[in-house]
RNA sequence: GGCCCUAUCGUCUAACGGUUAGGACAGUGCCCUUUCAAGGCGCAAACCCGGGUUCGAUUCCCGGUAGGGUCACCA
């Protein structure tokens, strides 16, 4: 059996972490089992639909690497995958429901329907559609409501890949609405039309959905269709665990990791564990050894908190991943973004390129970087205090100068392409070790950064050049003199 | 409220009747070190409660408790 599973999300805003997981799940699950994953766009609701919300959840998708097979921008043998353009499908199946004797239309108002509803809830009663069924209702002219009318009322069994047999007592199916009296079907059975037309396999979604399971057994039993396997998905919960996530809740959107300087690999990669775990005790999984390794079997049943802490340390495990090139471009686009108007040149050496890197979990702390002015140095000459050039622990200048003229010494010595830290390190240490490290290195390093934390001499060596060196030491030095 | 689902360190989780209950994030300590960052090595930290079943329960069953979901002409 070839496996078929979708993701069909409505078109009324723009997908947070729950979404993006579940599409995930979905696409991993037909992506292992050389599958077919289709995208379907649930716009029944022409009220909640917010414009531009498709392009949007396509570029989501596009953002993580989820492609899909079928859609509503590439087509296929199912098409078109938009349920508002998809009607006909659906008057179709409503007919043949009829025609059964499984549907019938609702004469009721909805002032009429509120007032049965309330008088349940006085009487503390679940509120049952069914139990108000009209005796001959009228025929359906496509103004009213269509309902199902369930072709049996009974507790319903099921079995679920992930949460094992599953049952709902009879209180569960209800003659739920097929179509509004807009014209449109309702989600309830759309879906489920749309999911036999296009020989939907495999049904991945969240938890939300297993209340109403009984209401599409029931449909696909008035229908006489097999339903396809349920794989039901823990929730999301927020951070303090205390609900679903939603977008009332802050969830953000998808796109937003990107722009603060996510990496696609690593957002996957954390999304893949909230809910499925191999077993193991590895945490990185690239795109393809996740879809290689994923397993319905170990999705997990109980909700679980996102942890945008784990988040960015999964982040940073790619960072420390990337390629020279990859790291070069990135550090040089978001220092571009949010440079300061008082630095003159932005030369970004390899060097600098590494400590950036060492130094951020996700790209767009480099705008903290810059803020803080941790990075000043590299792009202007600092201002030094002159009690802070000489280490703490020397009780006067005399010997801050000394080693300030040997460091530049050697410095001076030094070719141009062995100015590196490797080399800058080994020369410098000789005398180093001889004077006193922090006597030496101080001096040096705050001469270069006019920061009482930075990074060490070598590497600020490295990235200013002999050039800047030697003449902020020499500038140390007359603060010194003075 | 009815119905349904869930329950291991603060968080994500491993364990599929017998383990000193393992790992990761976060926390904390030490090392490295001129300072910061990074890194290395440690530490602390959990089986929701009560009954059964069993020679033996974190694990199986029942009940409680807590949390979540759902009860729309929303998906």
């Amino acid at each position: 059996m070839k496996i078929v599973t979708r993701f069909a999300p409505s078109p009324t805003g723009f997908m947070h972490v729950g979404g993006v997981r579940t599409a995930l799940f979905a696409w991993a699950f037909a992506r292992k089992h050389g599958g077919t994953f289709i995208l379907r766009f649930e716009d029944t609701d022409k009220e909640r639909e917010v414009e531009g919300s498709k392009e949007h959840i396509i570029k989501s998708l596009t953002w993580l690497g989820i492609t899909w097979d079928e859609g509503p921008d590439i087509g296929g043998p199912n098409a078109p995958y938009i349920q508002s353009e998809r009607l006909q499908s659906y008057k179709k199946y409503a007919q043949t429901l009829i025609d059964k004797g499984y549907a019938y239309a609702d004469p009721y108002t909805e002032e009429e329907l509120e007032g049965l509803r309330k008088k349940s809830e006085e009487a503390k009663k679940p509120f049952l559609y069914r139990e108000y069924r009209p005796e001959n209702p009228p025929a359906w002219d496509g103004t009213q409501p269509l309902r199902l009318k369930v072709p049996e009322i009974k507790s319903y069994k099921w079995h679920d890949e992930v949460r094992g047999d599953l049952s709902a007592g009879p209180e569960a199916i209800d003659d739920f609405i097929l179509i509004k009296s807009d014209g449109y079907p309702t989600y309830n059975f759309a879906h489920i039309i749309d999911d036999i037309e296009m020989k939907v396999t495999h049904i991945l979604r969240g938890d939300e959905f297993i209340s109403s399971t009984p209401k599409f057994l029931s449909l696909y039993e008035a229908l006489g269709v097999e339903h396809p396997k349920f794989v039901t998905l823990p929730p999301i919960m927020r951070a303090d665990g205390k609900k679903k996530l939603g977008k009332r809740d802050g969830a953000k959107d998808i796109l937003e990791y990107k722009e603060e300087g996510y990496l696609k690999e690593a957002m996957m990669n954390f999304l893949a564990f909230i809910g499925w775990n191999p077993g193991g005790e590895k945490e990185i999984f690239s795109p393809e050894e996740f879809v290689k390794e994923f397993s319905i079997e170990h999705i997990q049943i109980a909700g679980g908190k996102f942890n945008e802490e784990k988040l960015d340390w999964v982040n940073k495990e790619y960072l420390k991943k990337l390629g020279d090139k990859e790291k070069a471009e990135a550090v040089k686009n978001y220092l571009e973004k949010y440079k300061k108007d008082s630095w003159n040149t932005i030369e970004i050496k390899e060097a600098l390129v590494n400590l950036i890197t060492e130094r951020v979990k996700k790209w767009g702390e480099i705008k903290e970087l810059v803020t803080s002015g941790e990075l000043d140095c590299f792009f202007e000459e600092p201002i030094l205090k002159r009690e802070l050039i000489v280490w703490k622990k020397d009780k006067d200048a005399s010997s801050a100068i000394a080693h300030l003229n040997a460091a530049s010494k050697i410095i001076e010595s030094l070719e141009e392409q062995d100015c590196n830290a490797k080399i800058i390190k080994e020369k410098l240490m000789v005398y180093a070790e001889k004077e006193g490290k922090g006597s030496v290195l101080w001096p040096l390093r705050y001469a270069l950064s006019g920061k009482e934390q930075s990074p060490d001499p070598f590497a600020l060596i490295e990235i200013l050049g002999k050039n800047k060196t030697l003449h902020r030491w020499k500038k140390a030095k007359e603060i010194l003199e003075n």
